[in-house]
This record gives structure tokens, C-alpha cells and sequence, in this order.
DNA sequence: GGGTTAAGCTTGCATATGCAACTATTGTAG
DNA sequence: CTACAATAGTTGCATATGCAAGCTTAACCC
């Protein structure tokens, strides 16, 4: 018997579902948590993972492009690297510009992406398990036509 | 002629597009900034919106049940709490228990999440019409359907 | 070729997020 | 009544996020 349940009652609730944003942001905290959860056996978050195996592909690259390709600000991937370039998993090299740079992974970074991938597809798996591949297949393709419809950068061509 | 594009081959990025969290995570920072850059007019941001919405309808609530509705860590709400209540929207009194408390809003917060909840409106609306009204039904059904296949707190009642 | 504009990143400011550890209070067992 | 456990929130630490403003360097334009 407790003084208070700490459980709701659903139809006060239920009246603002209605906010995809909320939606959205409850599922991606979720989520994470998810995947945070198996990668910190390698002391990685879900971020660091993607950036770095997004290095790891597109690299070496400028941080505009890679910013662009992983659809963040600028000023978020100049802060996000920073942690792992403390690691020595990415080196940041002045570029051909003066003000532009390269960003690239080093053997290390390699080794640890390598590492990581495993416990990576572990949550992945689970999480397929989960919520059923058909499910999340349908989940991915609505991600990916909402992220084209949504690209302010989808066509940078216009007005060549 | 530049001498970096600054726009990325398809292929290249294809390979690491499997990854439900950082799809999530892409499309969700996308929402927020379409969300954001409406409620930005009445100095809100939509998290701060969505709490608010939040207190209105369930306050006065215990930090702890009102954390557990909006799925999101207890110290997580206690920080994003700070802002509301330093602007006066929010009120936050000791609660029937010595260690517990409740969080109401104040009539300035009544006030401001009535003008915000217009521009949330203009948000969500211009969103249906960017996405199309069946493509977001169909997203808000898979999240429900995720949110409650992932919930850790769906069955609470399960060792009695 | 000096002044203006643009490109490319980085920093200031403010929130958002969560795990682990902590504090304070209440309940419980003996 | 006291030690111990459980409950309810909050803080320490470390990232994640983005807008606006700054900075440096390159391009452009008479």
C-alpha cells in the first residue's frame, strides 16, 4: 500500500499525444538508451559510434561535408570530435585551405570502431528482436522520406 | 568551380544508413528545429513547450510521476524544470511527504503555454502538410507501438 | 591591390540528456 | 528506540544540440 502509485491514470495523458515532436524525442531517448547501453561495454555513446564509423568511411573529409553527410550543425561536429579526438581515435589536420581542415581516423580509432561494431550489431539485433524487422523496416523507410522531404539541403543546385 | 564540393556521393554514405538510433536522431533534430524555430517566437523551446503542456494537464504532480509520464529521467526534469520556474511559469512546493514535491503552474505559465500553443499548432500543422497527414499517422502509430514494446515501466504491477 | 564579400570553422550562451552517487526523509525490523 | 533498508529528489560529471556571433582566410571587384 503506498501513499502514492506513481502510476497515471492513461486519459489525462492521452489528450497531448498528438505532438510528433514529443513522440519522437520520448523514442529516440529510448532508444539510445538502448544502444548506450551495449556500447558502453567499450566506453562509446551512440553518437561517438556514428561518428566515428562515419569517419571511418568518409574520411579523411572536411567538417563541413561531414557535418552535411551525418545532417548535424557545424558546431555540434566540432564539439562531438573533441572527445574523440582526445582519445586519439580522430586526427584533425589543417586542410588545403587555410581555413578549412581534414578530419580522419587513426589506427587506433580503427581498432576501437572495430570493437565497437560488435557490440553495435548486438544492439541492433535486440532491438530487431524487439520490434520485428518488418517494423522497423517500415520505421526506416518513414525516417527516410521525412528526412528528404524535411532536407533544407536536399538540392544545394537551385539557383546555379 | 570549388575546390570541395561540399556535397557527398550517395553510395559512400549508403552503407552505414542501418542504424535505427542515428536515423532517429536525425530526424528527430530536424523536427526540433522545424518545432523550435516557431515557438522560438514566444521564447520557448519545444521541450520547454511540451513540459509545460505537461504540468497544465497533470500538475499538481510529483516530480517523479510527471518524469515517468513524459518518459524521461527524474534528473533530467529537474533540470529542465529550472528555466520555467526562474521565468515564473512553473511553481514547485513541497509535497504531502517531507522528501516529495508537487509542480503546478502559475498563472503566467497558463498564459504563456495559451500564445505558445498557437505556434505549436502553426508547427505541427505546416509538418502534416510538409509530410502528408497518412505518412505522419503511420509514424505516430510505429512510436506508440516502439515506445510501448521498449517500455521498461509497462508493467509495474507485474510482482505484487 | 585594397576594400568588400563570402567560405569554413570555432566559441559563447543556453538548454537537453542520463548514469552514478549523494542527501534527506520515511518505513521497518529487532 | 536504533540500525537498516527503501523512497524521492537533486547534484557531479560528461556529452549532445543549435543559434548567433566571432575569427581567419580566401575570393572578388573595381
Amino acid at each position: 500500500m503506498h501513499t502514492t502509485p506513481l502510476v497515471l491514470d492513461p486519459p489525462a495523458v492521452e489528450r497531448l499525444q498528438g505532438c510528433t515532436n514529443l513522440k519522437l524525442r520520448q523514442l529516440t531517448r529510448r532508444i539510445t538508451q538502448h544502444y548506450d547501453a551495449e556500447l558502453a561495454r567499450v566506453g562509446l555513446r551512440t553518437t561517438q559510434y556514428s561518428l566515428l564509423s562515419h569517419v571511418l568511411k568518409l574520411g579523411p573529409i572536411q567538417p563541413g561535408a561531414l557535418a552535411q553527410a551525418m545532417k548535424m550543425e557545424p558546431s555540434t561536429l566540432t564539439r562531438n570530435l573533441k572527445p574523440l579526438v582526445t582519445a586519439g581515435w580522430v586526427e584533425v589536420a589543417g586542410g588545403a585551405d587555410g581555413r578549412s581542415r581534414l578530419i580522419g581516423i587513426t589506427d587506433d580509432g580503427r581498432a576501437k570502431r572495430q570493437d565497437a561494431q560488435r557490440h553495435w550489431k548486438a544492439a541492433q539485433t535486440s532491438l530487431n528482436r524487439l520490434l520485428g524487422v518488418p517494423r522497423l523496416l517500415t520505421l526506416h523507410k518513414l525516417i527516410d522520406e521525412a528526412l528528404d522531404l524535411l532536407a533544407p539541403a536536399s538540392s544545394p543546385l537551385r539557383d546555379e
